[in-house]
DNA sequence: GCAGCCAGGTATATCGTTTAACCACCGGTC
DNA sequence: GACCGGTGGTTAAACGATATACCTGGCTGC
């Protein structure tokens, strides 16, 4: 088995320098139809690609883009939400020849190293952040790192990194409200995700907002931490209650999925008893019975969106951002009409 | 914004030579204890790692992993199945320093497209194949193009790839025919998935040899396509027989769910009037109501061992292969006594 | 007392590209 | 005919590590 080919090995089957080679390969000009013409078909003919490390290591573009999950408890981390987002920016980065390297770290502290090693062997180009936090100190990372960053969501506080984010990105949640409130509905309860996240307080305060609009405010507002467990206690708590809600929202579809089996397993009718909506539109809302009615975010076009502006940061690609649909209510199966005021 | 430091910068602060530095983080011998210390302290002050493109080039090791995934019509690929191996991979390489390098195939064909990227530009030290299908050319062409591979799951033919996969692989499903049949079930279905794959054909065996085991035969067999909708789809005809089956069996979760749930929204309980088996154990079968019955398959164990394989084949780890726990039933609510005969 | 050897380094070639600097040649200008 | 500018290339110097071959001084053995 023979070793690789080189540049070297293309520039002499093609009678030409090795950097006649580099420069038909990387489209810069100078050279004439004809020897670009011997140089392309000596490559193929010696099926050379150009050596990544090599590239990297000249030109410091690897090519790549990275993405740190924190393990968390649990296997939070395996929840298709963000595989919808990696689905969405592969879609970006594939056609390009980019690649996204993909890292968990093992320890909650492990995310800073991980950011770190990252930067520091010079292994991207730029990195993918997901679920803005409060207080989120990554962003000062990564600028005094000096890498390209891009945040899926609202960065907690005006800062300069740039973020992708959907238009509009209270209509859902606006719709979902006047769905219920439309349907008879006066005492709606929140289930939220942990407070650390961004996105929680503005939804419940869209949510509050909504509701104001019909003069009507929260029955109820539980903070749960997105999993089956916690939604599966939240539920129990608002059910316990004697004016327990007729209808309510869950941060995710995971949660709602957890909190309206429970409710049937309490004998509660979904949704003649209890109208549930979820976040998300996964999947899974349309597999299980009675469907979800939830919120439906752009996942993927979050992703594809957010691998754009990374590309056009490093002159990959131009302008045009990719649109994200604005989030919009998906009316389903468990949603109905509020029950009789007893 | 002072540039990177090299390994230069940090042999002059030692005052030693570059080739001192390389191999006291190398770990090679032929340094003096004190000597070592001046470089490691060096380094540490210039905060110092080695650049990712520098060792790849001089050493021909890129410390990633590939894995490519073929973007299936719908969003297959957002299973979480997938998640969870990969979950289990990086487990073991995260510790190493090692990353995952993860590719998406737009069109089918850009499959092998992205496996030749991958060898040619030497981006990975290895790759990772999951779902060994018949006739798989992967191997072979992996093979062909050098790089070291590993396939979770069953080769289709005695080949030598090297492999991992759960011990006792069939006790799972024959655990579940026992389950079933001890309850009184004698027409049992199974939907497996497409048949391309070796899996598929191997459960759907070991289905009928338990079946067998007991003097019975599956009532039907039906080939479906993992997807919600083609679940749906078999569970319709399923129930549509006039002897239709007390029992079924699907090849995953995701399709036991919608079979599930189609099932009750066409007023058929379960498991009163059927019994419903999954396949995998995802924590979707937790979430809904009745909690799903399925086979446990030790997924985030399969992706360890993976790992540890290709890790091992590159020298960076030995023997002491990790354990994978062999599939297992595990019983929730979703499976209960057969209905009494009409 | 001298060859030999080892621990502890150093000098330098090398990995496969990109790119800046340079050059040869040709046609047109004055 | 000397000069000039534009094509279409070439040469050679990086990029940041690793590895091989080679030194050096201090001991040992005889």
């Amino acid at each position: 088995m023979s070793r690789k080919p080189t540049i070297a090995d293309v520039a002499a089957l093609a009678g030409v320098s090795v950097a006649a080679v580099s420069k038909v390969v990387n489209g810069k000009g100078g050279i004439s139809a004809p020897t670009r013409e011997r140089v392309l078909t000596a490559a193929s003919k010696l099926q050379w690609t150009p050596s990544a490390a090599a590239v990297a290591l000249r030109s410091a573009k690897t090519r790549a883009i990275g993405m740190v999950a924190k393990r968390s408890p649990d296997l939070l981390s395996a929840d298709p939400h963000f595989t919808l987002l990696i689905s969405g920016i592969e879609s970006e980065l594939s056609p390009l020849g980019y690649g996204l390297l993909h890292i968990v770290g093992e320890e909650p502290s492990a995310e800073e190293a991980a950011y770190r090693r990252l930067a520091d062997e010079r292994r991207v180009d730029g990195v993918v952040l997901t679920e803005s936090r409060i207080g989120d100190t990554r962003f000062e990372l990564l600028r005094t790192l000096g890498v390209n960053t891009v945040l899926i969501g609202t960065p907690w506080r005006a800062d300069p990194v740039p973020s992708v984010q959907a238009t509009g990105p209270d209509h859902g949640i606006r719709a979902a409200v006047d769905h219920l409130v439309g349907h008879g509905h006066r005492r709606v309860a929140y289930v939220s995700g942990p407070e650390d996240r961004v996105h929680t307080l503005y939804r419940r305060r869209v949510f509050e907002d909504a509701l104001a609009a019909h003069d009507l405010a929260p029955s109820h507002s539980v903070v749960s931490d997105f999993t089956a467990a916690g939604a599966v206690d939240a539920i129990g708590g608002l059910l316990a209650d004697r004016r327990r809600p007729t209808a309510v929202l869950f941060a995710n579809d995971s949660m709602a999925v957890a909190g309206m089996s429970a409710a049937r397993r309490l004998g509660v009718d979904v949704p003649g008893e209890l109208s549930v909506v979820g976040h998300d539109d996964l999947p899974l809302g349309e597999l299980v019975y009675p469907q979800l009615t939830t919120v439906r975010q752009d996942l993927v076009g979050l992703g594809r969106a957010a691998a754009r502006v990374l590309l056009a940061s490093l002159g990959e690609v131009e302008g045009a951002p990719v649109d994200i649909r604005p989030p919009e209510l998906v009316v389903r199966e468990s949603t109905g009409p509020a029950p009789d005021r007893t």
